[in-house]
DNA sequence: ATCTCATTCATACTTTAGGATGATTTTTAA
DNA sequence: TTAAAAATCATCCTAAAGTATGAATGAGAT
């Protein structure tokens, strides 16, 4: 049986909580036995519950990425000496696929045409754009295709 | 005095911190009073706590952004160099309101994005993007644009 | 080894785009 | 001034695009 990645993680922070709790009873004989105040037991749950509620916030946070433009005068003429901006392709996390389809989807084609194009299904396509979307920060293929060229990823 | 807003926050913190350690006690003192088992009351405690970190965390850490400098490259001489295809535009017989529509659409718009951007009705823009389509000789949007583009019928 | 990421595909649904057709009102040029 | 072109808008319909969610798998990285 297969487990998705969200059930994984599921699964993880259950386990992680068991362990806590095993820790916490740990504590607990330690401070009861050697009959320590209880208000130090308490506060030691508290503090370790407190950072573990901190860190599952800090892992399941998603970063927005906010995008800041800097206008760079070139004078440059001809697209001959077009130079992807590879740097720019590795911040955004561009997949290889999605350029494939971000050029073809720039050159007009439908999502059925690139389909055809690239040997997968319409569904797939439509998966790699949804995605493409989201990281050039568009809404509409027309908009991805003017970002696009305008920022260099495609001719 | 006055107080930074970063110290007010620190106040409403510590204060909210005091008010759940009160709870914790009260919530220590039900449930020895009641003698019920140290277990419920552990979890009750190790979850009140998490909570508060995730909240905590939530509330603390500036929205995570990854921030993209973006270097856009402004071509000088190409926008200096560019001349319609006046010749072309006429051959085509495409009208002013078609290229104002053309326009737009290759900034990325969306036919009621273009209705609003011209005081206009969206089935007027789209009786326009048609006739553009027919003179163009092309199908969709982004043929259209990138037909028009490498015309040099708009820039 | 195991975890992440890229790639693939599916279903179900909503929204937008595009096509066909007809009609009214301005402009514009003969 | 009147015929032609341009611009406006409508309705009905179909096709394509886009959203949301879940899932399977293979390739690399740790």
């Amino acid at each position: 049986m297969m487990l998705s990645s969200k059930n994984r993680q599921l699964i993880y922070y259950s386990v992680a909580f068991a362990v806590l709790f095993g820790l916490l009873k740990w504590i607990e004989y330690q401070f009861l036995v050697a009959n320590y105040s209880f208000e130090i037991y308490a506060s030691a749950t508290a503090l370790l519950f407190t950072s573990l509620g901190i860190w599952i916030a800090l892992k399941l946070t998603k970063p927005k990425t906010t995008t800041i433009i800097l206008e760079k005068n070139k004078f440059l003429s001809n697209s001959n000496n077009f130079k992807p901006n590879e740097k720019l392709i590795l911040q955004l996390g561009l997949s290889k696929r999605e350029l494939e389809v971000l050029q073809l989807m720039a050159q007009g084609l439908s999502n059925q045409e690139i389909s055809e194009n690239l040997f997968v299904s319409l569904n797939t396509v439509k998966t790699h754009i949804s995605r493409l979307f989201s990281k050039l920060n568009v809404k509409r293929r027309t908009q991805a295709i003017e970002m696009a060229k305008k920022s260099a990823i495609i001719l």
